[in-house]
DNA sequence: TATTGACACTCCCCTAAGGGGAGATTATAG
DNA sequence: CTATAATCTCCCCTTAGGGGAGTGTCAATA
C-alpha cells in the first residue's frame, strides 16, 4: 500500500493528476482510508495507470479513457482518433508552411502588407453579365448601367445582404485591354433572365482572400503576391480569380481608402 | 457603419468572437453607442480583422495578435512560434504511428495485452553487480547474496525510495545458460565498493515501458511485442533493456500477481 | 511526551478562445 | 402599436489538471 506521494513517485505522475483521476473515476485507489481520507494504492493500481498513460500518449482523452477501461471498447474510439489527428497533422503542417513563408517573406526584404486568409465564400444567387471591355478604366462606367438593366427587367430585385458584388476575370492571363470579364452580384433571390444578363446559384468554394487597400492599380501586387503564397504553401487554383469590391468610388472620396478583396478559388494540394 | 451582425455576416466572424475581441482590446468596434451599448464597425475594422484572421490561421495565439497589432513587432513571436509548431508536429506523428501500430495489431487478431508507454527512467545512485549466471532460475537464488554481500561492507546503506531495483542483460542475443546479467539495485547514496559490487550513479535515460503481469517465462512475448513495437514506430533502441521488479515472490505468494517492468532505452530516429 | 517538518486533505480560482443560454433592452417591420 | 429580430450584459461551461490557501495528520526527533 503506497500513500500517494510515494505512489506519483513510483508511477512519476502528479499528485494532482492522481487526484483528479480518482475524482472522474479513471482511476480509484485501493482503498481510502475514511478517518483521513488519505488514498492508498496498490501495485495493481500501478500496472492500470501503466496502461491509462500508454494510452493517453496515443492522445485519447481521459473521457475516451475512462469508456474505454470501463466498458472495454476502443475499437469505435479508435478509428475517428485517427482521422482527428490526420486532421490536426494536416492543419499543423498547413501552419508550418504559411509559417515558413512568412518568415521567407521577411528575410527577402518584402514588407509582408498582405494577409493572405483561406475561407469560404457563401453560397448565394448572383445576377452576372459577361463581356469583353476595352480596358480597365471602362468597365467603371459600364457596371452602372448593368445596375439600371437589372433593375428595369427586375424592379422589385434587391441586393443579397451583406452585399456581394464581384468581377471575374476568364482570361488566363494578364491583358490590359479587350479583357474578359464577368460582373456579378448576389441578390436575394432569382429574377427574369435577359440577353445578357443571367442569374444563377453559385455554390460556397474555399478561396484564398487578400484585402487590397488604395487604388486599383496597386492590385497587380496583391496578385502577385496571393499567387506567390499559393505556390509555396502548396494549394491548387481551381478557378478564374475574383475581384470583391467593399469601398470605392460609390461611397469613398478618398482614393486611399478603397478596399477592394482579391479571391482567389483554391484547394490544398 | 454596420451593426454586429451584419459585420460578422461580412467577415465571417461570430458575433461572439468579435465581442471577445473587442472586450481582450483586440479589435475595438469604430464606435459604440452611448446610450445602449450597440457596437459598430466599419471596412476600416473589417480590413483590421482580416489581418488578426491572418495571423489566427498562422496559429498565432489571442495575446500574441494583440502584441504584434499594438506593438508591430511579430519578428520576436515568429521563431517560437515555428518552434512550436515543428515540435507539435513531431508529437503528432508519434501519435499517429502509435495510433496505426495499434489499429494493425488488433487488425493482425492480437490481444494487445501490453501498454507501451515512453517515459525517463530517473537519475540515481546504484550499486551493481556484473556476472554470467549459468541459467535463468539461478539468479533468483544469487540476488539475496547479493542484498548480505553488500551489508556486510555497508551496515548503514539504505535502498532508495522508491524502491528501484532491475537487471539489464548485457548479451545482444536470447540466451538461456551463461547468461551475462547485471543486478542493479538504487540506494541513497554512495558506499564501499567490493571486488565484485560497484556503486555508480545512473542517467536519467528515455525508455519505452512494457508492463509484465505473471511468471517470468512470459516475458519474452513481452520483449517481441516491445521491439515490433520501436520497430513499427521509428524508435531505435540505444542501450541494452532492463528488467525492473515491482512484485515478485518476495512480496506475492501467487505467480499470477508479480509484476514485472521491461524497459528498453530508446531514443526518436 | 511534545514538537516539528513533511505529507495529506479539501476547496477555490485559473488556464484559451470563445459557446450556450437567460433575461433585459432596443430596433425594425408590418 | 405590437410582434419579432437584434443586441446587450452576465453567468456558467469546456480540458486536464496547476497553484495556492487553510487545515488536518503522520513519523521522527528532542
Amino acid at each position: 500500500m503506497y500513500k500517494i506521494g510515494l505512489f506519483s513517485k513510483i508511477s512519476k505522475t502528479t499528485i494532482k493528476t492522481l487526484r483528479y483521476y480518482d475524482e472522474v473515476g479513471l482511476l480509484k485507489p485501493a482503498m481510502i482510508d475514511e478517518d483521513n481520507g488519505y488514498r492508498y494504492y496498490t501495485s495493481d493500481q500501478l500496472s492500470q495507470l501503466h496502461d491509462i498513460i500508454a494510452l493517453r500518449q496515443l492522445s485519447f482523452s481521459v473521457d475516451d479513457c475512462i469508456q474505454i477501461i470501463r466498458v472495454g471498447e476502443i475499437d469505435e474510439v479508435l478509428g475517428d482518433r485517427k482521422k482527428e489527428i490526420e486532421t490536426n497533422l494536416n492543419e499543423l503542417q498547413d501552419r508550418l508552411s504559411r509559417l515558413n513563408h512568412y518568415i521567407s517573406e521577411i528575410k527577402e526584404g518584402r514588407k509582408m502588407t498582405y494577409s493572405p486568409v483561406i475561407k469560404q465564400t457563401p453560397e448565394c444567387i448572383i445576377y452576372s453579365k459577361r463581356m469583353i471591355v476595352p480596358n480597365y478604366d471602362s468597365y467603371f462606367q459600364i457596371i452602372p448601367k448593368i445596375g439600371e438593366e437589372v433593375t428595369a427587367t427586375n424592379p422589385d430585385l434587391k441586393c443579397a445582404i451583406p452585399e456581394y458584388c464581384f468581377i471575374i476575370y476568364h482570361d488566363g492571363e494578364y491583358k490590359d485591354h479587350d479583357i474578359d470579364v464577368e460582373y456579378c452580384e448576389a441578390v436575394d433571390e432569382f429574377g427574369q433572365d435577359t440577353d445578357s444578363i443571367k442569374f444563377k446559384k453559385i455554390p460556397s468554394i474555399t478561396v484564398v482572400s487578400v484585402m487590397h487597400k488604395g487604388v486599383y492599380s496597386g492590385l497587380r501586387d496583391a496578385y502577385a503576391y496571393a499567387f506567390r503564397w499559393i505556390e509555396d504553401n502548396n494549394y491548387t487554383i481551381t478557378d478564374n480569380p475574383r475581384e470583391s469590391y467593399i469601398d470605392g468610388i460609390w461611397n469613398k472620396e478618398n482614393q486611399e481608402e478603397w478596399l477592394t478583396e482579391l479571391q482567389i478559388p483554391v484547394t490544398k494540394k
